[in-house]
DNA sequence: GCCGTTTTCGGCCCGACTGTTTTCAGTCG
């Protein structure tokens, strides 16, 4: 796990307490409660806690500065909002001190085993003193682990199974790899079973998360036992973790996880419903459920009273029967999008055919891998009114950057590119570097000759957050900036994001009518969900662009939708939206009115 | 610990699978 992810124990000399690290305190709480064998409810109030920190736009740290601005959040009442304050301030908890001071260091580290959960992570601790993943290991390996109560030889296998599996891969993946995996399983799985009639992705995957601890799979057949015995014997199965009638769960092929569910038809909308998550909106929705009489389960609602079930083929045949529109996958995260759909509010998400233009292509003139006339036409076969080459500028000696004088020649070459490929609008560009003072790799007067101008930080990505913050807003004030590059730089689950006033950022680009990208790259998915929803409060407006090296990079525009639709960004918000002569109306003002042309468009959109 | 068109007290989401049992606890999603 990359150092940014562990624990940052409330440490006032560690990073600064940014929401994970909030959210992270919350969720150790709540797993040392469960140790502590405290209610459930109790439990859940911290659980819940941690998944709004870690999603709230915005900053935690400011907002809970004031205790009551906090405890207007649903799930947060007075207790946690003045811990929250108390962890903020001073950079440190009493509670959570004490509470972790109740057991031993390791046990966190053991909960997060699957199979692992408080009792017998307890049970090891205290009748064989195993602290540590290590300990856990070499008490399995003796034989001890497998005598405790309730544990026994196939549950030790089990565990240490997973331990193996630990060691050699990351414990989510990132959806760049979840999705492709999906399809082929699916795709696979259509051939192996012909009784199967539907087979669909659901989970984290299907809520388009940038990461996903495990593939969800659901499918309708008559005969539900045949489906899984199918997928239990495809070729790509390593390992099967578990099998019964209606569900199984087995390890691919590169260590992911699938588990598959099948029902019939009658029960499939319930069914989708309760395996496309998120955890909390399903709990919110059951809760729901009971106010009206009703019990919610993956087969359908329950009337309490006369105990007689009603089963539904389609998700919004459930939301209906809760008194609610179709709520979309991606923001199904108990993040008030219940409250909206119930007053009609619900956003109108952005869509992939939506997207008319990608204004971030590389080609071989700098680190692109084919010809910039390939590029265009793989774009033109994929349906785009519009692209723009942007290749790099000079700063980045080592991603071949044009020099002012070449940059010259790709200009030429782009009229040539667009004459030849006929139709398709091909955009003069760049992605120029902001430099470690704010300055961009070209003059003002060489970015007056581009059409689309995308600024990006590519070094200095540690610099400390004042210093970065003031870096990105001068390239956001440069008059020739269309937008900034995957702003935050980024890898998931790879590299941390850099640290800067994201608040400050987005306030300057919507003030300046500069533009943010939301990098489709599945590597980089930048901006993040809850950044996107955080500047689009903010009134900033986006790209979505792909930021492609080669043509196969053409296709993952989808990644970069399924972020935005996350932070539910609707098309009036996205200019590539624009048709192609729309958008070179936008092109043509001048960036400080480009602001008010952007709220022309979204009254008029 | 949170919360209130049945409640400021008494509720709070639901089922499958496994391995250990001899009827069910633990874990997961």
């Amino acid at each position: 796990m990359p150092e940014f992810e562990q624990h940052i124990s409330g440490s006032p000399t560690g990073r600064s307490l940014d929401n994970q690290g909030v959210a992270r305190v919350f969720a150790d709480i709540a797993t040392l409660l469960k140790l502590k064998g405290e209610s459930v409810f109790k439990i859940r109030a911290y659980t819940r806690a941690a998944e709004v920190f870690e999603h709230l736009p915005g900053q935690v740290a400011l907002l809970a500065q004031d205790e009551d601005q906090l405890k207007e959040i649903p799930g947060i009442g007075d207790a946690i909002a003045s811990k929250t304050h108390e962890l903020v301030t001073t950079g440190k908890m009493e509670y959570f001190e004490k509470l972790r001071g109740e057991f031993a260091p390791g046990l966190l580290d053991l909960m997060t085993v699957p199979e692992v959960g408080p009792k017998t992570a307890l049970r090891a601790s205290e009748d064989l003193g195993v602290e540590s993943i290590e300990d856990l290991e070499a008490a399995i390996r003796d034989g001890s682990f497998a005598t405790l109560p309730r544990v026994g030889v196939k549950k030790a296998q089990s565990i240490l199974n997973h331990l193996e599996a630990r060691f050699s891969q990351a414990d989510r993946m990132p959806i760049g790899k979840a999705l492709p995996i999906a399809e082929q399983v699916i795709s696979a799985l259509y051939q192996a079973a012909a009784e199967v009639r539907r087979l669909t992705i659901a989970g984290s995957v299907r809520r388009w998360r940038d990461t996903a601890g495990d593939i969800d799979i659901l499918g309708v057949a008559d005969d539900p036992e045949s489906v899984t015995a199918a997928f239990t014997a495809l070729p790509m199965v390593v390992d099967i973790l578990g099998q019964g009638g209606t569900k199984a769960s087995v390890i691919v092929t590169g260590g992911a996880q699938v588990d598959l569910r099948v029902s019939d038809e009658r029960h499939f909308g319930a069914l989708l419903l309760y395996f496309s998550g998120s955890k909390q909106h399903g709990i919110s929705l059951r809760a729901r459920a009971q106010k009206i009489g009703l019990s919610l389960n993956e087969y359908g609602l329950t009337d309490k009273g006369s105990g007689e079930l009603t089963s539904y083929d389609t998700e919004a045949g459930v939301y209906r029967a809760l008194n609610l529109p179709y709520i979309p996958p991606e923001i199904r995260e108990d993040l008030g999008e219940i409250v909206a759909a119930e007053s009609g509010n619900l956003p109108d998400l952005v869509e992939l055919s939506q997207i008319c233009g990608d204004l971030h292509v590389h080609s071989d003139w700098s680190d692109g891998r084919v010809p910039m006339e390939q590029m265009v036409r793989e774009a033109a076969l994929r349906g785009l009114e519009y692209v723009a080459m942007t290749d790099h500028s000079s700063g980045r000696g080592i991603a071949n950057g044009l020099s002012v004088e070449r940059l010259a020649a790709h200009n030429e070459e782009v009229l040539e590119v667009e004459q030849a490929a006929g139709g398709i609008r091909v955009f003069k560009g760049t992605e120029v570097d902001i430099r470690a003072d704010g300055t961009l790799d070209y003059t003002d007067e060489v970015l007056a000759e581009l059409d689309i101008v995308i600024a990006s930080v590519h070094s200095g990505m540690s610099q400390e957050s004042d210093v970065m913050t003031a870096r990105i807003i001068k390239a956001i004030e440069n008059p020739h900036v269309t937008a900034i590059g995957h702003l935050t730089t980024r890898f998931v689950l790879d590299r941390p994001p850099v640290e800067a006033d994201f608040d400050a950022i987005f306030r300057a680009a919507a003030s300046n009518g500069t533009l943010m990208e939301i990098n489709a790259s599945p590597k980089r998915m930048d901006l993040k969900d809850s950044h996107i929803r955080q500047a689009r409060e903010l009134g900033v407006r986006f790209l979505i662009n792909t930021d492609a090296h080669n043509p196969d990079n053409l296709d993952q525009l989808r990644y970069g939708v399924g972020s935005a639709r996350r932070g539910w960004a609707e098309r009036k918000e996205v200019l590539n939206t624009l048709p192609v002569a729309e958008f070179e109306r936008f092109l043509d003002t001048p960036k400080p009115e480009r602001a008010s042309f952007i709220t022309e468009q979204v009254v008029t959109g």
